[in-house]
DNA sequence: TAGATTGTTAATCGATTAACAATC
DNA sequence: TAGATTGTTAATCGATTAACAATC
């Protein structure tokens, strides 16, 4: 299956339908879904929900709607949400040990999620063995290895923006493909790596744009 | 001033653009910066830039191009953050006291940064009363009370989904304008509060899209 | 003055919405 | 069959880029 330039707008919006339809498959009762019905769950106007899903393939049946498990089915095998994924973190200070644990609490109440957390990375000697929430801490020195030994494929950042830029390095030259990045610093990376920003502080500053009386 | 109807999409590049002015005013040899300079270090292009800013005047000499100091302060100005806001933080869990942390590192750091969380909220009783990293952790109870008391404009959400909602109809009622929130779950608020969402499963799943081969 | 770069208008591009024939 | 809702095409809307006169 080859989908090439389907536009990020789309696939952004995907977790969010995924999010609704895995709402819905919880109640035995339901069984089907309009556009409108998903489109007013997941904010999003019904004719751009039937546009994003025509781009897959055609999933739903005229004049019903679409079946809820299939699609929610479909839609995790697009994301690649069919397997497991495993991720490392890089940086366990006190919100990389945040997001580790968040992530294990999610995995143990949703055993559907397939996003695992399979290994924290830092610098500092003394976490370096050390196993957090039952996670093992890493060298930095150490991530190449890892990463290929633990089939690691994704990698959140949590450093300090001084050391983000090499940590991305680091990570890219391992194989990994996709990066979520903490640090307020803006990252370059090579052509075909995907980089997700998920700066905090920047999102504050233009939430204070609309304080104005 | 009043500029009602700016584009979001304007509004989120302002702090992009205020944080490479920061960088560039801390080398006391940079004076000036072009349209063409600052886009490329923001990622925008350098007609886009110039479009952006001239929303909220003209800040630029022709043939000479933007002072970096002024430009600075004028864009802190039009993002509010010329003074200090206060922030609440609701749900004193790892995440949030991750964040609070976060904060006080960043006030310390950088003088300028005018986004103070000055509350903890959470309804564990063992924390309340209690103060996290000097930070007071009060009832969610008193939500109401301690907003207006500490003067308080803005609220980051990182309680469980299921608890989100209700703290968001409170932060509402307490008169708050701008919500951040951390828990994967849509909510509602109602026209003139602002919303954004830091949902970070949600952007590790449309990360794992690309993952594909 | 000559060269450079802004502010702004017009052109382009892309994304969303409206409309509707196909069909379950 | 009649009613409903999809998949898709055409129309609209909005955002970005290109171009250039104004001017420092």
């Amino acid at each position: 299956m080859r989908w090439k330039k389907i536009s990020d707008a789309v696939i952004r919006r995907l977790p969010l339908y995924l999010r609704v339809l895995d709402e819905l498959a919880a109640d035995p009762n339901v069984q089907l879904i309009s556009s409108q019905e998903l489109g007013v769950r997941a904010g999003v106007g019904p004719a751009l929900v039937r546009k994003d899903l025509a781009w897959f393939g055609e999933f739903g049946k005229q004049g019903v709607g679409y079946e809820v498990r299939f699609l929610r089915d479909e839609l995790r095998r697009i994301l690649n949400l069919d397997s497991e994924i495993n991720v490392a973190l890089v940086g366990a200070g006190s919100l990389g040990i945040a997001l580790s644990r968040y992530n294990q609490k999610r995995r143990a109440e949703d055993n559907s999620f397939t996003l695992n957390i399979a290994a924290l990375f830092d610098s500092d000697p003394k976490k370096i063995g050390t196993e957090i929430d039952g996670v093992m801490v890493y060298s930095t020195e150490e991530l190449k290895e890892k990463v290929t030994e633990l089939d690691i494929r994704m990698a959140i950042i949590t450093v300090p923006s001084e050391s983000a830029q090499k940590v991305a390095d680091a990570l890219v030259e391992a194989g990994v493909k996709a990066i979520l990045n903490f640090a307020p610093v803006k990252i370059g990376v090579p052509e075909g790596v995907h980089l997700a920003s998920a700066d905090l502080s920047l999102e504050l500053q233009r939430l204070a744009y609309y304080l104005r009386d």
